[in-house]
DNA sequence: TGGGTAACCAAGCAAGCGCTAGTGTGAACG
DNA sequence: CGTTCACACTAGCGCTTGCTTGGTTACCCA
């Protein structure tokens, strides 16, 4: 029983877990179908994750993780002009989501089954990576160029990008950034073709 | 075992159901839980519905259905104006996810759960709703109000909306009117403070 | 060469699951 | 008055669940 430890054996148990999860959900998913997908017995997953709730804590912590990395190197590649950093959020939000898309649809979708340590403990990444966008979306309200409650437009919008998980189809013909610039050039006020 | 009827006791049960798919999540809830809440014992369940799953269909059923009918009654006491239209039509969809919350959620979140020829049934009343909202999104993009592709932006817009279910407190100060109207304001280019 | 350890397995337990079978009851109806 | 029907009950079947136990490998380092 290796507590909380980031064996490269047990990473690669939570990337497969984390894609079930999706398939299945958490609570469809039984220890049987995890411990085949690893090429294990059920028992023998109890050597890696004190329990089945660990599993899942272990997937969203590898999700948030990467997300709050991405974001933060996005903004340092990155001029100060508010809009070019809205719309690097906005392209990093959706790079995470898709590139590590198991972990994130996990972390939006089953994040009520953690328990609440687990929760508690995760719930501080969550908020660092919301922190970003707020500091991002007071600069473009403080620049005109958007207009709005600021905890309202950091809402809207994150729910505008993570619900693209539903209906996004990555093998169509529009990339992810176009995606994102298309959602920022919708918000932005008195831009493109109308002024 | 009554097949399809809609009696007010079924009803009722419905009801209760949907609170509990929303504490517990479907899966877990069993149907001894369902039982209890309703005041009756885990087997006479199986007289109101065919089986667990048919107390899912029915809930999401229920809200479907419901949503549908407020959309239209909004667009039907409206004038035509496109800004008119689209403030009506997030209203409404406000309106139903909090007063119909339950039933939403879950036809939000667990959706998936739903068997192959229940989900093909209720797909179509989906798909009459969303066609209500491209009506009027076409309306917007043709009178110049909004900018982008139909789907994109009905995506975003719905996104946006049912993501408030996360996180809008409804004892909070504000309405759901409000929210409707700053969501519509945010993406209306050209309009309010700049030009 | 021997001890420690990480990784695994076979076997199975106790609890809980969805659902069924068979029965009882009171109101409605001819 | 007898039949029917909606609704509820008791009891439990067959199965799956998360997890435990006790033991077996294969490798690393002294």
């Amino acid at each position: 029983m290796n507590v909380m430890n980031a064996s490269p054996r047990r990473k690669e148990l939570t990337r497969l877990a984390a894609q079930l999860f999706v398939q299945e959900g958490f609570d469809r998913t039984t220890v049987r179908m995890l411990a085949q997908e690893m090429g294990i017995k059920s028992g023998s997953l109890f050597h890696h994750f004190k329990d089945k709730q660990e599993i899942l804590a272990a997937v969203i912590e590898e999700g948030t993780q990467n997300a709050l990395v991405i974001a933060r190197r996005a903004l340092d590649n990155c001029t100060a002009h508010p809009e070019a950093r809205l719309r690097a959020m906005a392209r990093a939000h959706l790079e995470t989501l898709f590139t590590d898309r198991n972990a994130h649809v996990v972390a939006l979708f089953e994040w009520r089954r953690l328990a609440p340590d687990a929760s508690a403990h995760l719930s501080h990444l969550r908020d660092a990576y919301e922190a970003l966008w707020l500091g991002v979306i007071d600069d473009a309200l403080a620049a005109g160029l958007i207009h709005g409650d600021r905890f309202l437009v950091s809402r809207f919008i994150l729910g505008a990008l993570n619900w693209t998980v539903r209906w996004y189809d990555p093998d169509g013909p529009r990339t992810p950034d176009d995606l994102a610039d298309e959602l920022v050039a919708m918000i932005m006020a008195g831009k493109g073709a109308q002024a």
